[in-house]
DNA sequence: TTTATATTTGACTGTTTAGTCTATAATGGA
DNA sequence: TCCATTATAGACTAAACAGTCAAATATAAA
C-alpha cells in the first residue's frame, strides 16, 4: 500500500554524477542538484540523505558499474590484447561523446575527496586492488597464450600502468579540446603491449 | 620611502599552491588560506586581490615554473631519452616527497576549474601547445640522433602521450598509497621509447 | 473510504562564506 | 619629525550555504 516511487532512482543517480562531475563536490550547490536532478528538495533528502551521502552513493555506483564491466571483460576467455584494446577504445568513445562523457567527470571530484574522506579512500583502495588482480591475471594469461612478449618481466607494473592510464584519460579529456588527442594517447598506451 | 614588504610574495604563493592543492579551489575557505599563508586578511587582499585572483596567480606561477624547466631541459643538447627519463624521475621523486608533493596537487584543482574559467582554459591550451612543440622537437631530434627507433612514425602522438602521462602521475599519486606504484608506472611509460 | 507512502512547495534556521571597512601599529626614507 | 607604505586586528555586511520543518496534494493498495 502507499504511493509508488515516481522517479527512477538509478537514473537520478546518473544525473547526480553529471552534476557533481561538472561542478565538483564542493562546487555543487544544493540548488545545482535540484535543477539537475529535477526532483524536489525534500525528495532528495528522503531518498538519498545528505549531499555527502548522495555524492558517496553516486561515486560508488559509478565506480562499481565501470569496474564490474572491465573485470567481466578481462575474465572472458579470448584475446586479452583485444579485450584491453576494446576497454580503452570504449572509454575514449565515451569521453568523445558530449553527453555520455559528463558523468565520467565525477571520477575527478571523487579523487579530489580521497584525502578528506577515509571511507572513499578505502573504497578506492579496494577498487584498485580488484582491478590490479584482474589486469594482472589477464596479462599472465596473455603471456601464456603467446599474445604478449616474454620481455615483459613485470606484469604487475604493467597492470598498474594500464589501470592508471585508463583513469588518466578522463583527466586528459578536460585538458584538451581536440578529441583526436585522446585516441592518440590511447593508441600509444596500447602500443606498450605490442613489442 | 614607506615600509618595505615583509613577507616573501613568491614563498607565500607557494604556500597558496599547497593550500589550494589540499582543499581544492571551492573547498578552500579564506580562513584556510589565512592559516596556511600566515599573513593577515587585509594583506592577502592588498597583495593578491580576491581568492580567485590568488588562485589564478598561483596556478600560472606553478605551471610556468614547471613547464619552463621541462622545456629548458628538452631544448638542451644531448641524449633526449635521458632527458625525458630525468623529467619523469624528477616528478616521481617530488610526488614521493611528503612535503614537496603538496603543491603539485594544485594542478588537479586547476584542471577542475578549466570548464568554468575561460582564462584558465586558454592558459592551459597554450601551455599544452608549448609542451607539445618542445616534446615533439625533442623526439624528432632523438630519431635523428638514432636514439629512437624509426618504427615510431607518429611523433606528435608520442609527444602528447608523454605530456599527459606526466600530468597523470599527479592524479595517480592521489589514488595510491604505495609510492612504489608511481615509479612502476613511470618506468612502463618510459619503456614506450625503448622498442 | 481509510491508511500509508510519495512528492512538492515554501518558509525557516543557524552557519559559513568572500569581501569591505576602520582603526592602530610598525617601518623606512626624506 | 613627517609622511608614505605595510601590516595586523577585529568588526561588519550581504549573500549563499546545507539542512529541517510543516502543510498540502497525489497515488496506490486494503
Amino acid at each position: 500500500m502507499g504511493r509508488n516511487k515516481e522517479f527512477d532512482t538509478a537514473l537520478v543517480l546518473h544525473k547526480a554524477m553529471e552534476v557533481f562531475g561538472h561542478y565538483g563536490y564542493e562546487g555543487t550547490s544544493l540548488q545545482n542538484l535540484l535543477d539537475g536532478l529535477g526532483i524536489a528538495r525534500q525528495s532528495l533528502y528522503d531518498t538519498y540523505g545528505t549531499k555527502r551521502d548522495l555524492f558517496t552513493t553516486a561515486v560508488k555506483h559509478y565506480v562499481n558499474e565501470k569496474t564490474g564491466m572491465v573485470i567481466a571483460m578481462l575474465d572472458t576467455p579470448g584475446s586479452v590484447k583485444e579485450t584491453i584494446s576494446h576497454i580503452f577504445h570504449e572509454i575514449v568513445a565515451v569521453l568523445q561523446d558530449e553527453i555520455r562523457c559528463k558523468e565520467c567527470f565525477i571520477m575527478q571530484s571523487a579523487i579530489d575527496q580521497i584525502p578528506h574522506d577515509p571511507v572513499l579512500a578505502e573504497f578506492f583502495k579496494q577498487d584498485m586492488q580488484r582491478l590490479e588482480k584482474a589486469f594482472h591475471n589477464a596479462l599472465i594469461r596473455a603471456q601464456e597464450q603467446g599474445e604478449l612478449s616474454n620481455r615483459h618481466d613485470d606484469l604487475l607494473s604493467l597492470a598498474r600502468y594500464l589501470i592508471h592510464a585508463r583513469y588518466s584519460l578522463t583527466q586528459a579529456a578536460k585538458l584538451t579540446t581536440d578529441p583526436k588527442v585522446l585516441a592518440d594517447i590511447s593508441n600509444v598506451t596500447l602500443s606498450t603491449l605490442d613489442y
